[in-house]
DNA sequence: AAACTAAAGCTTTTT
DNA sequence: GCTTTAGTTT
């Protein structure tokens, strides 16, 4: 039989994968074994192989990127557009059927999408009103949150658990923050899978009609599925049987957002005659960085073997560094950096550097910067959660739904408009008893006669502003943006600093329906902007997943810190936190550093530090312990040295703009030797680095 | 409404 | 320790 082009290239594990049909299937596949490879082949070879209608796959991701490389990918193979196709996240491609199929759950089509603050604000509200301690709002969210992951609804709830004290509150919490839900016409980000699950299981007839059209289904990433997605994905599998699941138990990472692992590890068990493939071939890391994580991971129990391999060769050695503190640990960082840099090998997008907390960022950062080493934070405030861009999300919101009270609250008096604490809980109390919502309320007291008028003037402020704004909702989005802009005054208010933000917001809008924007604002996280520049990335090990890189540091590696103080006295967080470690690992290609501390400063108290328990479990075949130079100047036995290189005084320092007679401009990265006979390593766009000695080469410094 | 002070927090976070 | 936010003052 002639090979199909889209095996070409493929292993055999890889290509039985693509080739695999129908019934389910199960691909293990290990960190760097091309699993997006499998996952688009596939997609592509059933649509154009298998006369498979590319409308009738449905394809799952977790993150926004993942679902767009997917596409794109397959927009590659098949050369065919894939505009229409089901290929998106869990929770884009569930609001995609609750926006036709919600009105049988008693939810409105145009319902809105509450991201974490939302959420967070209505749940806070509710405490006020409750008496209960608000501070108990993070906690409360996150256990309501893990409830609906986990399909126990609130009724569920009550009905099983009535006489547990705080279980109580808990529950009359989750009642209540549901009921604001529906009465906001509002979904959570866990809703838009549970209520399609509930949407399916209510409704037999639309189950099967979404059943008859998804003959295949695929899910990347599926040790990261929770109940509610693992239900989601039955439900629609069971008629046609053909669900293809490419995960790595190995990378679980997410129990504590409630990813069910068992998912994967039981797969088989739950579809009788699941097929399994181990993809285990590495196209990404050396071997010694294979081996060393390899028998990092080994020490988990309850797991799918693996083993992975490649032919990449041995590589270097991972390098291990014991610093005094977390200053000399970040120094030690930004100094291997610069030598890699300055070697010309890598360059500082080659390089990404790695932490168990965000707080261990602040001093890796004043380590780059001290240096000038140009580096970028992934995944800290994304653009769509700053205030000013969230506000207008919120007038949008409101203008496309007025019976959206929680972002109503959120504009009400920004620009401020006199409407304060005060008239906010009057017009609450108001709302709460006439069974209306905020918006509701405030229009019944434009037109009563029972308030005094300056109350209702400051009211018929707001809601004929907003009542205009209504008006104008069917203009172009830019447009109403900008209206919103003028008859707010929100421009002027949020003064010059924040209008580069403002003015961004009309050109992300622009040519755009205002659903698909405001599901698009809450959907979208900070890992979605690309990072173009030639920069050091500075991320957390949960936010690297899915990522490689040439040259990786893993800081911090100490007992208490990695594995976290937090699961260090349960076996299973442990294991979760050894898969965090190989995650991090994995993620190398060439190149893996590993530094700890002695002392590190956490909160108030300086604490004596042990290195990380996961350290002891690489083969010291693998590994090298790298030294910092003691002050005396003296080497310690067998130790690898980084040296600080002095500080050149020449006019060709680091960093200055040279122009070269036959090679033209370049950024001296390097200078070196003495001052009669110094050398410079010069980076040219248009032939790469070249050494150059200063007294043969006529350089011309340029500005 | 801004500007201050006090206090409480504090893993990780795909959507 | 440091940051965020709630509460108080002007």
């Amino acid at each position: 039989m002639a090979k199909h082009s889209l095996l070409e290239g493929l292993n055999p594990q890889q290509q039985k994968a693509v080739l695999h049909i129908k019934g389910p299937m199960l691909v293990l596949a290990g960190a760097g074994s091309g699993k997006t490879k499998v996952i688009t082949h596939r997609f592509a070879y059933l649509s154009s192989a298998c006369d498979v209608q590319p409308s009738s796959i449905l394809a799952m991701t977790f993150t926004n990127k993942a679902a767009n490389e997917m596409r794109e990918r397959v927009e590659e193979l098949t050369g065919k557009g894939t505009r229409g196709l089901w290929i998106g996240t869990f929770h884009s491609l569930s609001s995609r059927i609750l926006r036709k199929e919600i009105e049988k759950l008693g939810y409105g089509r145009d319902f809105c999408i509450y991201d974490e603050s939302d959420t967070s604000s209505l749940i806070r509200s509710i405490l006020k009103e409750f008496r209960m301690h608000e501070a108990l709002y993070k906690g409360i969210a996150s256990r309501v949150s893990s409830l609906k992951a986990s399909l126990v609804s609130s009724e569920a709830l009550i009905a099983n658990e009535e006489s547990y004290g705080f279980d109580e509150k808990l529950a009359k919490v989750y009642v209540r923050y549901q009921e604001d839900l529906k009465k906001n016409n509002a979904l959570d980000f866990d809703d838009l899978i549970t209520c399609t699950v509930k949407l399916f299981e209510e409704h037999p007839t639309v189950l099967k009609k979404y059943q008859d059209e998804f003959e295949h289904i695929m899910i990347d990433e599926f040790q990261d599925t929770n109940l509610s997605q693992y239900r989601l994905s039955r439900l629609l599998a069971s008629r046609h049987k053909n669900i293809f699941v490419v995960g790595d138990d190995d990378q679980s990472i997410y129990k504590f957002r409630g990813a069910e692992i068992g998912n994967i590890l039981n797969f088989e068990k739950d579809f009788s005659k699941a097929k399994v493939i181990r993809l285990e071939q590495n196209y990404r890391s050396t071997q010694n960085i294979l081996d060393a994580a390899g028998s990092v991971i080994e020490q988990n129990e309850s797991r799918k073997s693996k083993k992975l391999w490649t032919d990449r060769g041995r590589g270097e050695k991972i390098s291990y560094c014991i610093a005094n503190n977390e200053q000399e640990e970040g120094g030690f960082i930004a100094q291997t950096i610069k030598d890699l840099y300055l070697k010309g090998k890598y360059s500082y997008g080659d390089m990404t550097i790695l932490y168990r907390l965000n707080q261990q960022s602040r001093v890796l950062e004043e380590s780059m910067r001290g240096s000038g080493i140009p580096y970028n934070v992934v995944g800290s405030i994304s653009f769509y959660r700053r205030k000013e861009v969230k506000d207008i999300i919120s007038y949008l919101k409101v203008i496309n739904n007025p019976n959206d009270s929680v972002s109503l609250k959120r504009i009400i008096n920004s620009p401020p408009r006199g409407i304060g604490k005060t008239t906010l809980t009057r017009l609450g109390n108001e709302a709460k008893k006439k069974e209306k919502s905020l918006f509701g309320i405030m229009k019944h007291v434009v037109k009563g006669n029972g308030y005094s008028s300056s109350f209702r003037d400051k009211i018929k402020g707001f809601t004929s502003l907003m009542d205009e704004l209504i008006g104008d909702k069917d203009a172009e989005l830019s447009e109403l943006i900008n209206l919103i802009y003028e008859k707010t005054g929100y421009l002027e208010w949020a003064g010059e600093e924040k209008r580069g933000n403002l003015m961004e917001i009309i050109s992300s809008a622009e040519g755009k329906a205002m659903e698909d924007f405001l599901d698009n604002a809450s959907l979208f996280s900070a890992h979605d902007e690309e990072e173009t520049k030639d920069t050091v990335s500075l991320m957390t090990l949960h936010t690297v997943k899915g990522l490689e890189s040439p040259v990786v540091f893993i800081a911090g590696l100490e007992d208490g810190l990695m594995p976290h103080f937090y699961s260090i006295n349960r076996d299973d967080e442990i294991q979760e936190e050894r898969r965090l470690f190989y995650v991090g690992m994995t993620r190398a290609r060439d190149i893996l550093f590993l530094s700890g501390v002695k002392r590190r400063k956490l909160y108030a108290s300086v604490q004596d530090q042990q290195p990380s328990r996961f350290l002891s479990e690489i083969p010291s075949e693998c590994c090298c312990y790298i030294e910092k130079r003691p002050r005396t100047g003296a080497l310690s036995k067998g130790a690898r040295v980084i040296q600080m290189r002095p500080r050149s005084t020449s006019p060709f320092a680091t960093g200055v703009r040279v122009r070269h007679p036959k090679w033209g401009e370049g950024v001296v990265r390097d200078s070196y030797g003495e001052t009669d006979d110094t050398k410079v390593m010069v980076n040219f766009p248009s032939v790469g680095i070249k050494r150059l000695s200063l007294k043969f080469a006529n350089l011309e410094k340029i500005r």
